[in-house]
DNA sequence: GGTAAAGTGTAACACTTGTTACGAGGGCGT
DNA sequence: ACGCCCTCGTAACAAGTGTTACACTTTACC
């Protein structure tokens, strides 16, 4: 299919190449917004490719709060860790924020796959570390800084806020505290609050020298 | 050689095989105590197997604060997801926490030699996985859970404390906020003091019914 | 246009953790 | 036995964040 051809898993196959790999079971299935796509605990038997709409990864704690991981867009690869793990069961609960689709393709057949194209082993390695890579950085963030530089970072990854209760969220941060940290940076003259073209209020990084 | 044989990821390979991985570019390097083994930043270009000895992984922030992030123990494969990610730089600090020995193998022929033998693949995506859930979980710890919950979970993955200092620095907490709350614990009656036989004190999760 | 809902800023207070300081106990060499 | 050094417990205070509450604005919808 198409829609294959967009991940940068298959981007160096042919047409029959992929048609070769489509022999074996998979399935594509159709979501929309707010569909539960994984719960956390499922074991992980088949390749996950999102290859429509976003989805939000969320990680739920034994007290009830939860911390919004990340939000995917289309084409990425779902969950390519725990594919092969020993303990291949997902930790995380994902969720369709808009319809969607995700194929699911056989775990063994695509396995074998790789060891036939060595390019898409290399494509899926790339995956998964960059996912790695992704992890450790959050560890990072949650273990070195303080909130005011996890704004700060959130700021200039995202250019802007307009959403201050999402934005708290995704920092797994209660809402007033993220206020007040914004009042406060706003006092101290690193960020400034702007008005959009479409006269919404955002805040960003005040550009230093 | 030997060494080699007692990884996971070739347990499952003849001495034919591995002699044939060895044809390629590679060297075994001895440390002792102390030694920096990969400098934060540094581009990750060989696959390194720790052979003997213990490291330990910090991640440092900009403000100061270090953190450990964890200890590990030969035979291990040191920072698997940096070797074919796109930025391979490796974001992390490894020094030895005794004397050790660490073997390079150079990542193009490794590449090839996991293309060849799907069970070296197996066992190489396994450890990638694996280090994936190490992440997610240290995220979920440090996103997720107080203090006393963290220190809960250390206590039943480790049985017992006998260093609290040790244990602080581990956990990325002050040591005096340690002892409080491993006061607190053990007044709530969660956490016991007990003496070990070489007669060391020592902190132990009492057993829940 | 009016009303309800959602998003936002702000303040007061509680809770958790870091910081600093001090004293008690144990191992070890002289 | 003495002193030194290290680990530990504890207390008082500071700093950061969560919680709750309330008023204001904007948005959505009828």
């Amino acid at each position: 299919m198409e829609e294959l051809k967009t991940f940068p898993l298959f981007n160096t196959c042919t047409d029959e190449e992929l048609q070769e790999l489509l022999q074996s079971p998979h399935r594509r299935e159709e979501y929309v917004a707010g569909d539960l796509v994984v719960n956390a605990g499922t074991p992980c038997r088949s390749l996950m490719l999102l290859a429509q709409g976003t989805v939000e990864t969320r990680m739920g704690g034994a007290n009830g709060r939860e911390v919004v991981i990340e939000q995917m867009r289309s084409p990425t690869v779902l969950a390519p860790a725990f594919l092969f793990a020993e303990d291949n069961t997902i930790p995380v609960e994902v969720s369709m924020r808009t319809d969607g689709v995700v194929w699911y393709i056989n775990r063994e057949a695509f396995f074998n796959f790789m060891t036939q194209h060595p390019h898409v082993l290399r494509a899926f390695l790339q995956t998964l570390s960059a996912r790695s890579r992704f992890l450790s950085g959050k560890v990072k963030g949650f273990a070195v800084k303080g909130l005011r530089d996890r704004v700060l970072d959130h700021i200039r990854k995202h250019d802007t806020i307009t959403n201050v209760s999402e934005t708290a969220e995704q920092l797994g941060v209660a809402r007033p505290s993220l206020s007040r940290v914004l009042a406060e940076l706003q006092a101290d003259g690193l960020v400034e609050r702007i008005n959009l073209s479409n006269n919404v209020k955002a805040y960003r990084a005040v550009i230093q020298k």
